[in-house]
DNA sequence: GGGGGTAGCGTACATTCGTACACACAAGGT
DNA sequence: ACCTTGTGTGTACGAATGTACGCTACCCCC
């Protein structure tokens, strides 16, 4: 089909299936590259990096294929946008959690409360970080993502906890979720609060 | 090309550079699949799954396009199997490791050595370990993978520490060591030693 | 209020993918 | 020695992908 057929008057052939009846014409738009950005993350989520391609974001963003390579140099820096955003809505959710709480004794029950129950209730969030961490895994240059996110879990946890408790809570938050989240029923269920009280007492330390 | 010209004279057109000049015939080969196996690795560890081909993996297997449907039945079934070797040689290296130390001391030490070590030394495990927990993570009918993994690392770790002792050893590896791959200086150093004997020390109870 | 400039889009194309399938060749019974 | 059998392979094909590029329609300045 030329393109000559197009300038004729067809009024607008849409590959992508227009939700609302709008018309909403060009221009008009202007957080579309935040909306393809999110959507990326979608896709990620359902179909992994390995299957996120460039048509799938535009149809789950519902924009033109065209806008794909306009707003974004290619896949690679649409993905590190993307996992940008991922990391750094998380590590503001942790930091949030810990500004809450004033007191130490607070402070250890959001821990423990996060290990226990934050990877259950969501499956893409699990995604999420694991393709995230290969990710970076496999490109170094990308670890500034992860740096980042541990660097804030770190910075909030020691508005309660001394820097080494802080590092080390924060790799027990990490090694504790994750083989909760591969193994859900070990043999020896774990008395998590009465370890993370454990953990913050090696260190005899005061925090603030 | 037709195929008649191959039915002539032609000695044998490979696409793939055959390292030694041995004509190897057909039906010579038997462990071809295990070789094809190991290369998907190979392709895993440098491409990620997103970039694991069937054309990949054949080349770097040297073997034709034609083997890898004959002998698998997808990607899916070749990186099921592909994960299911390489987490069984690490856990294996594990148990090896843990059983070739006697004494609770050594234990910890060894323990302490591989948080200190590991990850530093090989990027294709980083790389490789979360591929698969990438791969675990969406589709969890492959969660046996990592269950299996886990389980074991705790189990050889029970040789030498309480079954509680165990799994937080096991998950203070785990975390620790994503944490040392993915951010590399933090600015606090721990005393990684001192860190591993206090938390053997929590659940003060004898192991065998 | 109208004309130029440019942001944004639709589409075509070369490339690469997984898979199907006809066919060649080694092995073993006779 | 031959024929039969079924394992293993080369190749062709449709589907899907990233990217280039010309054209449209909005915005801004005069």
């Amino acid at each position: 089909m030329p393109s000559s057929t197009r300038s004729s008057g067809a009024p607008r052939t849409s590959a992508a299936p227009r939700a609302s009846a709008a018309p909403r014409t060009r221009r008009t738009d202007p957080d579309r590259r935040d909306r393809i950005i999110d959507a990326c993350l979608d896709v990620v989520a359902e179909h992994g990096v390995a299957g996120t391609t460039h048509r799938k974001v535009a149809v789950a963003a519902d924009v033109p294929l065209g806008s794909m390579t306009y707003h974004f140099e290619g896949m690679d820096e649409l993905l590190r946008l993307a996992f940008e955003r991922f990391s750094q809505a998380m590590s503001q959710r942790f930091e949030d959690r810990m500004a809450a709480v004033t007191t130490r004794e607070e402070a250890l029950d959001a821990v423990t409360a996060i290990i226990s129950d934050d990877v259950f209730t969501d499956d893409r969030e699990l995604v999420l970080t694991h393709e995230l961490y290969t990710f970076a895994a496999r490109r170094p240059e990308y670890r500034t993502l992860t740096r980042n996110w541990m660097a804030a879990s770190r910075r909030a946890l020691e508005r309660h906890f001394d820097p080494a408790t802080a590092r080390l809570i924060d790799a027990a938050i990490e090694g504790l979720t994750i083989h909760q989240a591969f193994d859900p029923a070990p043999r020896t269920q774990l008395d998590v609060p009465a370890v993370v009280r454990q953990i913050a007492a090696i260190h005899a330390s005061d925090a603030p």
